[in-house]
Parts: C-alpha cells; structure tokens; sequence
DNA sequence: GCCCGACTTGGTAGCGCTACCATACCTGCG
DNA sequence: CGCAGGTATGGTAGCGCTACCAAGTCGGGC
C-alpha cells in the first residue's frame, strides 16, 4: 500500500530508471529505442540500472506519446483451417525477435466483420496491416488506403495492389492441377469445391480454362457448396458428384479435405485410385504424400507467404519501401500416386 | 497539415464529442462505459455527438489512463495444431462482442518462452490471461499468481490451480481409449507418442495405468519421441513398433495424425484393420470418422475449453468469482470400426 | 581566436483518456 | 426549515512515455 504513485501498480517508471542511472528521462528513452543515439558509458548505466529495477516499458504510454503502437494487425478469415494457421504461424516466427506484438482478427470470410475488425484494429494506430486476399469490400479498401501504415494483402496476387503483396495465382494452381490429370488421360474430371471464396472461384476459373483448352469442359462436372469445406463434406460431395456424372473418372478437389474425403469413400466403395479415379487435391498438408495411395496436390508456400509479408512490411517501416511491391511466391504442383493412372 | 493538434493524426478526441455535445469531457467517458450512469437526455445527445464525429475511443489512451488494457492474453503451445487452434477459435469467438481484444502467444512448448511471452503480456496490465496446461515453470507461476488479472489454466485440470482452470483429464482419456481397446480383445497394444508434452505424458501414465491393471504392460510397447506430431511421423513410429514387437495387434496413439499415419501404412502394407492391427486415436478430428475403416478416438470437447475459459474470466472480472474454480468438461470414447474386433 | 555544424543530453509539454474529488442539486427525515 | 445522504455532473491532475526544441560540448576550418 505504498502510495509511491497514485494509480500505477508500483511498477518502476523510465523516471525511477532515469533516476537511479543518474541522467534525464529522455536519454533512458532514447537508449532503448535508437542506443546508437547515445555514449557507450551512458548507455551501460542506463541497462544496468534497467536490469536492477526489472524496469519493462508500457505499451500502452508509449503507443500513447508516439502515436503509434508496435502492433502489426493481422485478419484472416478463419483461425482453423491449417492453411491460414501456418500463415499466422510464419508471421508470429518472423516478429517474435523485434519489438512487435500481433493483434490477430477472424474475421469469419465476411467483409463485414472485415470492415469492423479492420475499425477496431485502426483504432491502435498499428505498425502494419497483413490481410486477406483481394477482395476487400470498398469500404475495408478505403480504410486501407488511408490507414497511415504500410498494408500487406497475402494469399493472392493480382494487379492493383492497395500497398503491398504476397501470394500465387490460385488461376495457374488450378489450371496447372487440371492440365496434368488431362495429360495423365483422365477425361471426365470433376470439380469438388466447398465454400467458395474468392480464391476457390479463381482455382476453379483455373480448372475450367484447363478443361476448356482441352475441349473437355461441362457444367455437370462442377459440384461446389457454401458450406464450409470438411473431410466428411469431401464424402458427401464425391458421391453426389458420381451419382450426377457416373462416368466421372477423376475428380480436382478444391482443398486437401476434399481430397482426402474422397479418397477415403474410394476405399469404402472399392473405388480404385488412381484406376477408375484420379485424385488431385490443393495446399498439399503432410498427410497427402504419407496417404496410400499418395494424393497429387499443390503445394503452397504458407509460411513463407508470412514471412515475406512481414519481411515487407518492416521494410516499408524502416522507410525503405521495396521496389517489387508484389511477390508471387508460387507453388508446385506435387505428381503423387493419386493421379499416376498407367 | 492541418497544426489542430500536435501529433495525433486529427482524429476526434473525446473533447471534441464533448464539446459538441455541450457537456464535460468526463461525463462522455462515462456515457461510453457506464451509459446507467449518466441520464437519458444527456446520453442521447452524446450519442449522437460520437456518431456524427465518427469518434472511436484510443485504446492505448484508455489503458493508460485506467492502468488495464482491455486485452486477454492467450498463451498457447502452437498455432498450427488443430487442438489449440479450435480452443482458440473458442476464445475469440466468445470475446468478439464484447470490449476484449485477444493477444495470443505462441510458447512452441517451451517454458521459457512462456516466461517471456508473460513478461510482455503483464507489462500491458491485461484485464485477463488464459495459459496452456498446468506444468507452468517455477518463475511463470509465479509471475501468474502476483498478476493482478483473472488467470484461467486451460485443456488440463489437476489440483492446485494457479486460480481457475478448465479442461479435462489426460490420464482417464488414455486409460478408457486403452481399456476398450483391452475389452475388444487386443492384448499387444502399443502406445504411439510424438511431441510429449506434459498432456502426452499423462495419456501414456493412463494407457500404462490401463495395461498393468490388465497384466499386459510390457514397456517395449512403448514408442515415443520428442519429434512434433505428424502423419508421416505416425506411420514411421508404427513401422518402428511392429519391427520391435512384431506380435502387436493394436496401437493407441497420443493423437490423430499418428492414428492417420498408422491407418495409412496398413493400407499400405495390407494390414487389415481392426483385425490384424486395432487403432485408436485422441482428439476425435472430423476425418475420423469418415476415414475407412473409420477410427476410434477419444472426443476431446476444445472449442467449449476456449469458450468456457473466456466465461469463467469475464464472471472474475465483473467480481463474480465463480464457485467453482475447476471445471472439468470431459471426453466421449466414440467406438469405432478401427477397434471393433469380430 | 572565433564561428559553424555535428553530436550528445536535457527540459517542457503534451498524447487522450480516466481516477479522484468537489460541487450542485434533489429527496426525505427530524 | 435545516441537514444528512444520495445522485448527476464537472474540474483537476495525472497515467508513463516521447516529440519538439533548447542548450551544452567538441573539433575543425578560416
């Protein structure tokens, strides 16, 4: 109950710090934040007397007087799906060594909390901004535009960049998935897709500019749902997809779930893979290259996608904005088992 | 370029609204956080004062201001294994509507990095924080325990909580998921373990617990290894177990992505399942019941965790301590094919 | 010897908000 | 009618830090 401050939970202040080193507050803040800016002898007796009190600045007074917090803000649109977890993941590995924290948002595939999130997070005056895809809404893209941060859009790449970029053509993953099944001779390759968001409409624009160059295209062989995508879902959509188009002798499956439902009620209903059915799935999780038979799919750089979005974001902070303000870190298309028709 | 004020980037201020408004600085603070208090009338024309300024309060000025940030700090063991990442999604789901922001930190299983994911975390004054496990290292305890914040121990319970807790016992899950699999009629039953973490090693003391009630424990049974947990991981330690013990007939694995691994390399090495090998897995993911044969695993309740935790710290916070301290939510066995044995 | 610029250090004045206390007004009681 | 006790509102003084500017020190060029 020491009435050392008023409010304050009596934890020591850059002033107790200041005090105990001998010098002005001012240069205890300067030491922490730009040491080069201050003599070697002040500086050790300001980082002894720091390590002596335990001091550990506020944010929150620092966020206050310069107007800025060390928070990068970052939105996906779920925090489950393994795809945008490792993104996270890469993003939290790359800023756990500087000063910055992370203030994550879900914003549910919805613009709407999309922009909310977006309100709150500006709010902050954040270091940064990493968000999700292209498609904003106009109102998150002019937030975007006015936030006084640098803005990384990950997970896609497109012309018109609102700052910056890092992603891959989901269009070319899509294609390219399609055209090798095409060269592998399947013929009545089907398309299982679940929640289509934007990136799951350009990978299947991607399949049907495949199929549609080999003359092979038909509206019958698109199965796709709102609904969240799911192993089960995968089951589910694979059996309306044979029971609509029983020829069906491959199926792209949207994401690795899909696939992975698929190839299992292939083993339940003695479907051969890839014989009768060709599998091809996307994002390539581990699990695919370890399923038997192991399942073709396309691997995509996820955690390097983080990395490089923070890379460039703390560039742009330091001041030197990098000339290439788009990176497409592309993917590759992994030839598996499941689509090694013979 | 605008010189309204000196630093901040123009936006309103709650002296602005105030103005407007033609009341006290104060009382619109108030009219924000506790509407009860103020009258009608004057609530009504601050209201209408915010919308028409746009004015969002500085959370970084709040915090200051009232020495509590209106954040929880999450501390989980990884971003990207789907158990923390559902109990995550939990947590924010929960805080969404209210005033909370979330701060989450990744510990990557490690104890000193919790300590200093903790010393930032305090150094924000958060209004609650939610840990992984109840195995906090000496220091991080008690740095928890002089906290002054609402502190909820999460996906374990055990005695002595640092002051609430939410999960459920490791031990029991693994000895029931051993014990059916001892009533089914198997008798070499491997432990497959990968990470073991604390969590793991309680489900191994439950399976030992299991197979010595039964007169069955043998510890070249055991496989475990410090390596993250993975699909291929789990076909690897399977390989590795049947070379061992070539007389086993069935394996509980520490999680899902083992049991998957295992499945796999049956297919692969035409084991037939339940029969020749039985499987049980922890977690209960969505695929495993649509995997063929379909696996039985322990359904651990974790989006409930996150929600559970987030409803015990708020009731702390609005000064009603809950009566109990310690809530346990459970598993459910669910028997499947990979375990029925004819 | 003097002035100029580079470098180091410090003082002052807030950042935008809320805790604390003071004040004004009202109600009901003796 | 006066006064305790409650309710609604406001003023003042910070929370802990940094932007801005001022001042002091030093060396080098004329």
């Amino acid at each position: 109950m020491r009435p050392r401050t008023r409010r304050g939970g009596g934890r020591p202040t850059i002033s107790d710090v200041a005090r105990l080193a001998g010098v002005g507050a001012i240069t205890v803040s300067r030491a922490l934040r730009e040491p080069e800016r201050v003599s070697e002898s002040l500086r050790g007796q300001i980082e002894r007397a720091v390590t002596e009190l335990g001091y550990v600045p506020d944010p929150n007074a620092r966020a206050l007087a310069s107007a800025r917090a060390e928070v990068f803000g970052v939105l996906v649109p779920s925090l489950t799906n393994s795809v945008f977890a490792e993104v996270v993941r890469g993003i939290y590995d790359s800023l756990s060594d500087g000063p910055f924290r992370v203030q994550l948002g879900n914003t549910h595939y919805s613009g709407l909390e999309e922009e909310r999130l977006l309100q709150v997070f500006l709010s902050q005056r954040p270091a940064a901004l990493i968000v999700s895809g292209i498609d904003q809404t106009k109102t998150a893209r002019s937030l975007l535009e006015k936030a006084d941060c640098p803005v990384v859009q990950i997970m896609e790449t497109g012309p018109d960049p609102i700052d910056m970029m890092v992603g891959f053509s989901h269009f070319d993953g899509g294609r390219e998935a399609t055209a090798n099944m095409i060269t592998a001779g399947y013929r009545r390759i089907g398309f299982l897709g679940a929640r289509m968001d934007p990136r799951s409409q350009r990978r299947l624009a991607g399949y049907r500019a495949a199929m549609e160059a080999a003359g092979l295209y038909d509206p019958r062989l698109v199965n796709t749902t709102p609904v969240p995508s799911s192993v089960s879902l995968g089951r589910d959509l694979f059996r309306d997809a044979l029971a609509k188009v029983p020829t069906l002798d491959a199926v792209f499956c949207n994401n690795d779930d899909l696939a992975l439902g698929v190839l299992f009620e292939c083993h339940r209903a003695s479907i051969e893979v890839p014989q009768q059915i060709g599998i091809t799935g996307f994002n390539d999780l581990d699990m695919m290259q370890v399923a038997f038979p192991s399942v073709t799919s396309v691997t995509t750089h996820r955690y390097e996608i983080g990395c490089q979005a923070v890379a460039m974001a703390c560039a742009a902070i330091a001041g030197e904005r990098p000339e290439q303000r788009v990176v497409d870190l592309g993917f590759d298309l992994k030839l598996r088992e499941s689509t090694a028709r013979r």
